[in-house]
DNA sequence: CCAATATAGTTTAGTATTGAACTATATGTC
DNA sequence: GACATATAGTTCAATACTAAACTATATTGG
């Protein structure tokens, strides 16, 4: 019984975690915020990158509130100020009355390359400070954590 | 010469990570907000958390708006809240006409510890699904990035 | 000593977020 | 087909944050 009670170990081992994770979040999101071009918020840019990231044609908002974990009210905002910038499209859903259909634009994309290209010194300068080794090894088990929480939120 | 450019190899392994940290932190938070009691932020629990965990009597607003790399404006708004709540307390500093002390109050001790023990069991869920060992053993290379980020931010 | 500059804290305007109320359209049941 | 319920999106009030302007006190260099 010397390592044990392992229910309590647990508790305290996810709060440090959780701790470091939002410390980090922190600091790394003032990196980027610093960077983005002017009226592009990092909530923007994820939009952006999603689309090119998994190469979708269009997506409705309910369905990336979701996959944002944000509410409907938080993505109506982001996605109307990214079409105010131009820089995507929001059409009605010709099957459902109800819905929308937003899509990337070009100026949408490059507003992405850009922006990943004023991120990259950002980054880079990590580089000499950190071990890419060991950061690349995080990155698994932190993509399958992710899963895991994302698949047990509450509604 | 075959798995190099490590530059932008890093970049793209450092992007993975801040955005698997992102999600990961907004997962995370949202379980926490459900829990925390009526009024109490994640912002004013981390505060009352400071005191406890450095065991510290008294601390400066500047000082904890840098450890915390919020906004001053940020720290008078958090503080005074948790004034109002009679979870900290307030004093000029007498050996600074500017500044002022902040200490946390008996019934800010018991807050935090009622809210640990709220969180407790939204992290014992975790517990089925997530490997403690692989959890413990991010914990301690992710406070090394942390010191590292935390160090190296812009003034 | 005093002027210039730096630091501590507050205030204000603007942004991103939430939760809840709302409108409009879909769907399922009888 | 009509009614109840569910879903899509918007709007609103409130919270937490930032950047910048502000007030007040300290420090420093002539």
């Amino acid at each position: 019984m010397t390592s044990n009670s392992p229910n309590s170990d647990f508790t305290a081992i996810a709060f440090s975690f959780f701790n470091e994770i939002g410390i980090i979040d922190q600091l790394g999101r003032n990196r980027f915020e610093r960077v983005l071009p002017e009226g592009l918020s990092i909530a923007g840019f994820s939009l952006l990158n999603h689309f090119v990231r998994l190469n979708k044609a269009q997506d409705t908002p309910s369905h990336l509130a979701k996959a944002f974990q944000v509410t409907k009210g938080a993505m109506t905002n982001t996605i109307h100020r990214l079409e105010a910038l131009g820089l995507v499209t929001i059409v009605a859903d010709p099957s459902d009355g109800r819905g929308k259909l937003i899509s990337i634009t070009e100026a949408g994309k490059a507003a992405r390359y850009d922006a990943i290209a004023r991120l990259a010194p950002s980054l880079q300068q990590l580089s000499g400070l950190i071990d890419p080794k060991e950061l690349e090894a995080l990155v698994p088990t932190l993509m399958k954590l992710r899963a895991i929480l994302d698949a047990n939120r509450e509604p």
